[in-house]
DNA sequence: GCGCAATGGTCCATATTATGGAACGCTTTT
DNA sequence: AAAAGCGTTCCATAATATGGACCATTGCGC
């Protein structure tokens, strides 16, 4: 850490965001069950996720090294995988410069995704338009999957603050943001243990975030109705989320609105919560028309 | 094969299509190059483009044993691959049904793909429409993968005849398709040959086109400026494409229209030659706007 | 109601496969 | 001129993926 910081200088939020969320894709899957002989291809699709999230916002793409550095893996394995992805059309290799970026089967892929694959991301369009409209600022989809939760959508608003603590793509456990927490408040208590216990050897990274703190938020989340978070991930950057469930009652999505401390007064929050569960409801209805769709949780055979 | 034909009574061209392109999915990587090390996520890919493409106009996805048939591999190992795409986002199981199609990280990774992956997909957006409109039939942009030629982008035409011989996915070799045949075409003679061997076994799901017809119809292409598919692959299907090279010069990709033979007649091409060759030239200059960008060919580390 | 043939899913000994440290050639920085 | 960075290749090693056999259910025909 540090060798690459100086990579984000551009702002204090961004910079913060963009790390932990690199750093997140990389160990977000390994951390969850069992590979089961299938420990080659998880890797791949990490790194693959890897490739995506950091060539965001880099158009020349991303260097091996520093997806080797990131990923923390041995430079001649991600090369190798590199070189897989490669041959199958995910990841491009710059001619020049030899970095990598996604390949034109990522296309391919999202526009044979369509519709079918994530029905949740269709139903929401409506209502993430509508209230970046209203709240003219930035409105988030966020799907579960298993104890993570993935920024699938963003809706920028008319207004002139941008908020980059969150892009598509990002992924960050269940309650450290705001659509996240309202997804984890929505769970038994007794599966909100479970996850907090998964989590166990990744929440160094998230130091405000230890059990006792998400246990209180979740606490907060269920008394108000809607999920705040008040700064705790990057300061001054708020937000708040509620929660969307499917056909089965499962809280598997969240809408959320992100913007600054002193755009989330109480007065507005109480406003924005009504907005927010208003068009979450939409989102539910919209889906049952559509029919059901869940996204099946993370193999629990713990013990 | 016969034991889940039945699957496919929609129309007698559409079902062939659907067929090799399915079939051809599952071979296209394999028969690449050597592997170096990462079969398992060759497979892993190939798999994946297998439930895209299968589940493309099948909203309730695929069955296991059904991708297990058509991919060839024992049920096993297929179940434990869908898995692993399963727990990486990649692919949903349906709760009831248990079948399975793309996942939301389909969605997100098309969504991060955006323009930069696909340079010509956007490049050649407008001329696509232009094309789709003035001919009043259907377009594509084929772009070449090592020794193949994949449909990226499908733009349908305002008239009523509808060519469902290629859709977004579909995976052929070089030569078979208008737009393939019109790369193909456009690569030095000693390449075509290295492409043609490289077909060597695939050649068979493919029984008319040979070697002497594909060296013919190169001839063909040349010599007219346009490749014309004057139904080989699906009778009564034909097409006519031209190629697209990127700013080194190279043919990378290539603008197809097609229609039926009825559509295609000599004055007509005569004429559709030209707008395609117009929008070939424009779509390149877009590109160059924007950068260079090469797909990496198959490494052709021969003999 | 009873086979029969599908289905999805699991197990586990086997050997095929991925692994990553070390080394190479290259360019850029010091 | 050395040092540090880069992308890439090699190869013995051991960890990994493999797939045949097996089981539990479901759906169909009779």
């Amino acid at each position: 850490m540090g060798v690459d910081a100086d990579r984000y200088q551009v702002d204090e939020r961004g910079q913060l965001a963009r790390r932990s969320a690199s750093w997140n894709i990389v160990h977000a899957v390994e951390s969850g069950s069992d590979p089961q002989g299938a420990q080659s291809i998880q890797r791949a699709f990490t790194l693959l996720n890897l490739v995506a999230v950091m060539a965001r916002d880099r158009p020349g793409g991303v260097s091996l090294a520093e997806l080797a550095r990131t990923s923390g893996r041995p430079k001649a394995s991600v090369h190798r995988m590199l070189m897989a992805l490669s041959q199958a059309g995910y990841v491009a290799q710059d001619a020049d410069t030899s970095c990598y970026r996604l390949g034109f089967q990522a296309t391919v892929l999202g526009e044979l995704a369509g519709q079918s694959a994530d029905r949740f991301g269709t139903a929401a369009t409506d209502s993430l338009i509508r209230l970046s409209d209203l709240s003219a600022d930035t409105t988030f989809l966020t799907v579960r999957h298993g104890s993570y939760a993935v920024c699938t959508r963003r809706q920028e608003g008319p207004g002139p603050i941008r908020n980059n603590a969150l892009a598509v793509g990002d992924r960050h456990p269940l309650g450290v943001g705001a659509g996240s927490l309202a997804i984890l408040s929505a769970l038994p208590d007794q599966e909100i243990a479970d996850v907090l216990a998964a989590h166990a050897g990744i929440r160094q990274r998230y130091p405000r975030y230890d059990d006792d703190t998400l246990w209180r938020l979740v606490r907060r989340t269920r008394a108000d109705g809607y999920a705040l978070n008040d700064g705790l991930f990057v300061p001054g950057s708020w937000a708040m989320g509620v929660v969307v469930r499917d056909t089965a009652d499962q809280p598997v999505a969240a809408l959320s609105i992100a913007s600054i401390e002193q755009r989330l007064g109480e007065q507005r929050r109480a406003e924005l919560a009504l907005d927010l569960q208003r068009e979450a409801a939409f989102t539910e209805s919209n889906v049952a028309k559509v029919g059901m769709a869940r996204v099946p949780a993370e193999r629990s055979k713990d013990d």
